[in-house]
DNA sequence: AAAACATTTGGCGGTTTTACCATATGACCA
DNA sequence: TGGTCATATGGTAAAACCGCCAAATGTTTT
C-alpha cells in the first residue's frame, strides 16, 4: 500500500466509519425519505440535543449529508442517496451471523 | 425507536464500523478474489501481526469474515461477499466532497 | 520431545469517541 | 430591542479504540 492508496483508504473507512454509529446509521436512514429537520430527528433519539446536532456533523463532515438553514431550523437531507443500498447487504451480514449462531448451538 | 429496533441498529453500525477502519477495510477488499492467509494480508501492511490479528478478529466478530486453519496457517475469506457493492458508492461520496470542497474555493 | 513457525491473547500507554452540561449563536417574534 | 426558539460549540469525564510488546497456543518439522 503506497501513499496515495493508503490516503484513499482512509477516507472510504472514514465514510463507512460514519455510519457505523447506531444513532448515526438510524439518522441516515430517516433521510431516506427526503429531507428532515434536526428537531424531527430529534423526536424519536433519546439524547441531548447537542448530542445529535454532534453525530450530524460527523455525518455531514463525511460528506453523507449536507444541512441548509431555513428560518429558524436547520435541515438535513442525504447528499450521495445510493448508501441506503448498503442496507440490504448489511442485514445479510447479520442474518449470516444469527444462523451461524444457531449452528454453534447445535 | 424501540428496544428492538435499537439492537438491530446496534448491529448494523457495527457491521459498518468494523469496515470503518483503513487496514480493516484494505483486507476486506483483499479478500475479494477469494481466500487469503493472515501471512499473505501481513506482506503489505506495515503493522505488528498481534495488530494485524486483532483486526481480523473484528471483523471476524461482524460477520464479514469467517477464518479455517488449515495446516500452521488460518484462511480468511470473506462471509458475506456483497459488502464489496459497498464501494462504488463510497467512492461517489468522496468524489462528491471533493467536488464540494473545489465549489467552496471558488 | 524439542525446535520452529503462524497466529492469537493479554496487557499497557496514548489517542479518539461519546454523551452530557453549560453556554453561545443566529433567526424570528413581541 | 429583548425574548424565545432551534441548533451549534466548548468543555469534561468515562469508555472505547489502537498499536506495540511480551507471552501463550496449536501445528508441523526434526
Amino acid at each position: 500500500m503506497n501513499g496515495q492508496q493508503k490516503a484513499l483508504m482512509e477516507a472510504k473507512a472514514n465514510v463507512l466509519k460514519a455510519l457505523g454509529h447506531p444513532t448515526r446509521l438510524w439518522m441516515a436512514e430517516q433521510l431516506a425519505d427526503g429531507e428532515k429537520c434536526v428537531c424531527e430527528l430529534a423526536e424519536d433519539i433519546d439524547a441531548d440535543f447537542s448530542t445529535i446536532s454532534k453525530h450530524l456533523s460527523v455525518l455531514k463532515q463525511a460528506g453523507v449529508v449536507i444541512d441548509e438553514k431555513r428560518g429558524k431550523q436547520v435541515y438535513y437531507r442525504l447528499k450521495v442517496p445510493c448508501i441506503l443500498n448498503f442496507m440490504p447487504c448489511v442485514e445479510e451480514v447479520i442474518q449470516a451471523s444469527i444462523l451461524t449462531h444457531i449452528d454453534l448451538l447445535k
